[in-house]
RNA sequence: GCCGGAGUGGCGGAAUGGUAGACGCUGAGGACUUAAAAUCCUUUGAUCGUAAGGUCGUGCGGGUUCAAGUCCCGCCUUCGGCACCA
């Protein structure tokens, strides 16, 4: 292969393969070199193919890694599929055709886009969320959460969206439309399967100070959990009991003039009076028709109605009338409020629509409007009265809870994980319902294998008046593969795809004494308990919360992951991907890791150390990308038309990577451009090396650009400011052509910087120059910092700040001489004539700013 | 509404408080060519001036500093996030 010209698709073509022969990027571990984890975002294999903008994201961990090899690093760079999910499965719906095969031939698709831009992944540690090999672990790691009660069954109202014909976890709603396809959503109440995430928020809060993550990132999953902390308490009502209500302000408890509970309050219609009843139905009944969009519309005006009844301030004992108004939402708190008007900003708007009185109670230390909703001292407050806001927070619970009225807590915006599907592609949940005689006979049978997983309390569920017990699966059944359905068409309700299953894998029995599990109804006996298999499926995040972990050991057939190589790989260095997961997924797997972790699992708490958001890339026309605009970027177009060289160059010269950026193919040209000019300067018309490619000695002048480059391209990887690195390469090159000839020496250095973007091409000429060994392997080039600092330096000369002229200087430069020479410089000279010199700034290799009047 | 990021030539973007506009694209002029493409050279912030050179200039208004794109205060625009969370 000796072509004269830049055959970019041949030297690809040849060099990818030639990675793969040897097997370049498949690493193990290895005691005697530091290890480097470099992790992706894994892709949902669409239909539609690799995108650039996740092209830009595994160029850029493949430049790192590139990098960290030369540096001498073991890089563990590996990729695999987040499969599991929706499209496929909508895709099988109109087709009839089994998701598994759609989302083969998409992953086959996939992993021949990345492999052509030559991003260096040990193909070796794949892993593919839907393979039984893999979701046996996921199940597993299911089958902990049960046994350690933090998986258990609701009857609760849940969002469900009648298009996908699934019900959606809250972050998978947005705006009142489902995440995916941008469905209604409504409320229903379903039997659910939920993760007891809420149990870990204190957690998952206080990892985050750990993190060295963006700023925004770290903040959005603070707010997410949305710990607060302050009181609960209790106001009597006159048929005996309590409402209980929740808030930040115990504080203000003197200036409460109302309470209002959501229309959905159990105690609703126990505390409507006759004379009220119809009025509040009739409010209740509003709410009900309205969607939950219209009901959380800020804009609107707050709305209400009396009950008729009043609760009993706990320290006043006034009454206090109790109102239902939408403006409280049930699934926060108690779903009661307690309105004090003149401090809260929503409670003064629905005082103002109620005529209800506006109690000041806090006293700002400067003349406020009111609402006050900021500390300051109580007034009006009884023995509380002159306190500060933080102080009587303590002492006004303290009261309440020595009368039994209250006690301090903590409230989290986050709920609870709502883990299943009523769908088909999805991982099987390993549980067995059966009822509760049987369960009984289980929990009898101390030795039964079955107890493996067994929660302290049991997991039910009852429908029609009965009761139903969930049984896990032991290890020796995982994993419960998914079985053939007829249809994969949504249901209605709470049946699911699953529900069309063979009867024969959707009832069995299991032997108590030794787990073993039986098709079909048999009929119960001593030693067989009969159940039905839980019809939900897992949602799709549930493969993406721990599958970096299985690239350490994805063969691994007894574990989840090796501990041996846990302990040598740790946690990933980087962890690159897109800023829409700020919530969902990394909250998410941060959860299951915490999990994983206290159980024993894996030896640290935070699986993300380090992460990095790139930019999105946009449109030519500045849009998201989207077909409907028909501005979408196909990359293997570009990857035809100039090569995967120079399309990962581009994608990191367009600007820093976690900055948002337009495509422009015309700006494609001046990386292609680059390309060209580095194959003509190294290969003659003959094909053969240069001429000008020479064993001499670099001038000066080169050799001070060629390490001047070395610093900057290294620190500019370093920090990820890749476009810059770039810039510097496109420095040196243009350096270099300005001398008559090139030591080969400077260009195999210059190849070397280069060769973590654009690896084919340097690849190519590295081995043309008569370099055997890959180029990854060729150590890094240290800038030998002595040689990048010029003899000769051109230092401005200001006055009064602004710039007056410029002069030469030989570096080791005195700085009496400077001055001077500044001073009697002919461009300078003039302004300071009739002038005081108040000032000399010197900085040295710098500047000189003389200050005059 | 609240919280955060960002505003620099015709465009993408550079710039540890120290020569604003590196590098690239585009445009203009030129060389090579029968011609074109490719390539190479010159030029390309605005403005005044024949020129030397001057003045202005990093969203707007102030401030700190010998010196501000960079730091501080107050706005505007824009993009994200949250959105009655008590």
């Amino acid at each position: 292969m000796r072509d004269a010209h830049y055959n970019f698709k041949a030297i690809e073509a040849y060099w990818q393969q030639e990675w793969q022969r040897q097997r370049l990027f498949c690493v193990t571990e290895s005691a005697d070199k530091s290890k480097y984890w470099i992790l992706d975002m894994f892709p949902y294999p669409s239909a539609a193919g690799l995108h650039v903008g996740h092209i830009e994201g595994y160029t850029a961990t493949d430049v790192l890694g590139r990098y960290k090899r030369a540096c001498g690093f073991n890089v563990l760079h590996a990729m695999g599929w987040d499969a599991f999910g929706l499209p496929a499965e909508q895709n099988a719906i109109a087709t009839g055709v089994h998701p598994s095969i759609n989302t083969q031939n998409n992953i086959n698709a996939f992993r021949k886009q990345i492999q052509r831009v030559g991003i260096g992944i040990d193909w070796s540690r794949e892993i593919d969320t839907t393979a039984p090999s893999y979701y046996r672990w996921t199940q597993w790691i299911f089958l902990q959460f049960f046994k350690h009660g933090l998986a258990h069954v609701e009857n609760k109202p849940v969002w469900w969206c009648p298009k996908l014909g699934t019900v959606l976890a809250n972050e998978e709603v947005i705006d009142g439309k489902s995440e995916r396809g941008h469905y209604p959503v409504e409320r229903r109440a379903l039997r659910q399967w939920v993760l007891n995430i809420t149990a870990y928020a204190d957690k998952l809060l206080d990892g985050l100070a750990q993190l060295h993550w963006p700023e925004a990132t770290l903040r959005q999953q603070k707010l997410w959990i949305g710990r607060s902390k302050g009181a609960r308490v209790k106001f009597q009502i006159p048929n005996g009991g309590c409402l209980e209500v929740f808030t930040t302000r115990p504080d203000t408890l003197f200036g409460v003039s109302f309470i209002a509970i959501a229309p959905e309050h159990p105690a609703v219609s126990q505390l409507t009076t006759d004379e009220q009843r119809a009025a509040v139905q009739a409010y209740q009944a509003s709410i009900a028709a309205k969607s939950d969009l219209e009901r959380t519309d800020l804009a609107k005006n707050k709305t209400g109605v009396f009950t008729g009844s009043y609760a009993m301030h706990p320290l006043t004992h006034e009454p206090i009338p109790v109102w239902v108004a939408d403006y409280v939402l049930m699934y926060h708190g108690t779903g009661a409020v307690m309105g004090v008007p003149a401090h809260d900003t929503r409670d003064y708007a629905f005082a103002q629509m109620a005529h209800l009185p506006i109690v000041p109670v806090i006293q700002a230390e400067k003349e406020s409007p009111l609402p006050f909703c900021e500390p300051g001292v109580l007034i009006h407050s009884h023995e509380f009265s002159g306190l500060p806001t933080d102080e009587a927070q303590e002492r006004i619970t303290q009261a309440l809870v020595e009368r039994q009225l209250g006690e301090a807590t903590v409230q989290y915006k986050l709920h609870d994980w709502l883990f299943s599907r009523q769908r088909y592609w999805g991982e099987p949940f390993p549980i067995i319902w059966v009822k509760e005689v049987d369960y009984q006979r289980l929990l009898q049978c101390k030795n039964s294998p079955l107890h493996e997983f067994l929660p302290i309390q049991p997991v039910t569920y009852e429908a029609d008046g009965m009761k139903f017990y969930a049984v896990p699966l032991t290890s020796q059944h995982l994993p419960v593969t998914l079985p053939k359905v007829d249809s994969y068409q949504p249901t209605e309700g709470s049946t699911t795809p699953l529900q069309n299953a063979d009867p024969q894998w959707l009832n069995i029995r299991i032997n108590l004494a030794t787990g073993a599990i039986e098709p079909g109804v048999q009929g119960a006996s001593t030693e067989w308990i009969e159940g039905s298999r839980e019809i939900n499926t897992m949602p799709q995040w549930a493969g993406s919360c721990w599958y970096y972990l299985r690239y350490l050991s994805p063969h691994n057939k007894d574990r989840l992951v090796d501990p041996k190589a846990l302990a040598y790989w740790g946690t990933p260095d980087l962890y690159v991907g897109g800023a829409e997961h700020a919530v969902l997924h990394l909250l998410y797997a941060r959860f299951w890791h915490h999990f994983l972790f206290d159980i024993g699992v894996v030896p640290t708490s935070e699986p993300f150390t380090h992460l990095f958001h790139p930019g999105i890339i946009l449109g030519a026309d500045g849009n998201k990308m989207s077909k409907s605009l028909g501005n979408v970027i196909n990359p293997n177009d570009i990857v035809d038309q100039y090569g995967a060289d120079a399309l990962r160059l581009y994608e990191l010269f367009m600007g820093p990577l976690e900055s948002s950026k337009p495509w422009s193919t015309q700006n494609i040209e001046g990386v292609a451009r680059f390309l060209n000019r580095l194959w003509r300067t190294c290969i003659g018309p003959d094909g053969e090396l240069s001429k000008n490619i020479t064993q001499d000695e670099p001038s000066d002048d080169s050799k001070r650009l060629l390490h001047e480059s070395i610093q900057k391209v290294t620190d500019a990887i370093e920090r990820l400011r890749f476009n810059t690195a770039i810039s510097q390469l496109m420095i040196c090159l243009n350096g270099f052509q300005k001398e008559a000839t090139i030591p080969k020496q400077s260009m195999e250095v210059f190849l070397q910087l280069l060769a973590p973007f654009a690896p084919h091409i340097t690849e190519e000429l590295w081995h043309r120059c008569g370099r055997t060994e890959a180029i990854v392997d060729a150590p890094w080039p240290k800038a030998d910092s002595a040689l990048c600092v010029s003899r000769q330096l051109n230092i401005p000369i200001q006055v009064n700040g602004k710039l007056r002229g410029m002069l030469v200087v030989q570096v080791p430069a005195q700085e009496t001489e400077v001055i001077q020479a500044a001073k009697a410089d002919a461009k300078v000279a003039p302004y300071l004539e009739q002038k005081t010199l108040i000032r000399t700034v010197y900085v040295p290799n710098k500047l000189v700013n003389f200050v005059v009047k």
